[in-house]
DNA sequence: GCCACTATTGATATATTGTATCCTTGCATT
DNA sequence: AATGCAAGGATACAATATATCAATAGTGGC
């Protein structure tokens, strides 16, 4: 999990180098993404800032900002899940051009992994042998993880 | 593409196999999936059954057939489109209990591909070190077509 | 054939996710 | 303070999906 403090001070100076502000709304949707370390719909998100303040923010606002952290790469959106959650990478100093998720089929509990160079390369030729010349730099994986497995497992004994 | 008839003839096999009717309704569905060729969202699918016949496809009735054919393993259903489509392989004798899809991200055209046991390897590999102890037999990734390559790169010059 | 039973479909309401649009407010520079 | 633009508020609505209950159609036993 992020450190909360160092990563919202990275993305206030990241913001502020790209030329955009790091608003109270803005704050805030990145705000609860960070302390959820969870996938979150965009209602979700909303509700949590309703929660842990007295203004009332609307649904609007928050996709327009999550929009907005997305192109500044401290969010992601899961296409598969139709959530987003905070780039685990926010604290890390290099650049990170791709993202790869699992995405846990029972729990829906979202892990942000490296794939080895070697998986990605096997997905790019098994791509363009189809006919694709590329692939997206975002990779979604649904599985399950070790705890959902198991438990599934003790219900069948 | 798939023969029609060929393909349907063996979906209603497959499905009297099973013990499940293969009803009018159900054979709108399938049938507008095979001819699209194509992924549609269930409301495309509507349309596409009420264009075909002189009867309103409810959308309601839509999703309930689609469960029904998805568990016959006939139609498969991409989260990240939210869309709908028929598996390339029904005609095939043998089965197959893995799919994969390329995903077009412009002009969200489709491909059902097989990944070397090499690759699924790979990513297996790469799951379980990140607490994951199986992937899921359906990985949908985006990318860009050829097509939709060559376009973007044409309009950069 | 008729009845009872279940599977299927129809109809309607509503939940969830997301976009479009227009207006107001706030901040930044002059 | 006046101007201009960025940000946010408010509202409407589109697209995708589920819940529920009633009506209808097919199936098996008699």
């Amino acid at each position: 999990m992020l450190d909360y403090e160092t990563a919202m001070s990275i993305a206030e100076q990241k913001c502020t180098e790209q030329g955009v502000r790091f608003t109270r709304r803005r704050k805030q949707v990145l705000s609860v993404l960070i302390k959820a370390d969870a996938a979150l719909s965009a209602y979700e998100i909303a509700e949590q800032c309703d929660a842990d303040s007295d203004t009332k923010m609307p649904a609007m606002s928050v996709y327009r900002i999550l929009d907005l952290l997305r192109e500044q790469n401290l969010v992601h959106r899961l296409e598969i899940a139709n959530k987003y959650i905070s780039c685990s990478h926010i604290t890390c100093s290099h650049e990170h051009d791709q993202s790869q998720f699992l995405i846990c089929d029972s729990c829906r509990h979202v892990e942000e992994i490296y794939l080895s160079s070697d998986a990605v390369d096997a997905l790019k030729m098994a791509a363009s042998s189809a006919g694709f010349d590329a692939i997206s730099p975002q990779l979604e994986i649904k599985g399950w993880c070790a705890d959902c497995r198991q438990s599934s497992e003790q219900e069948q004994a």
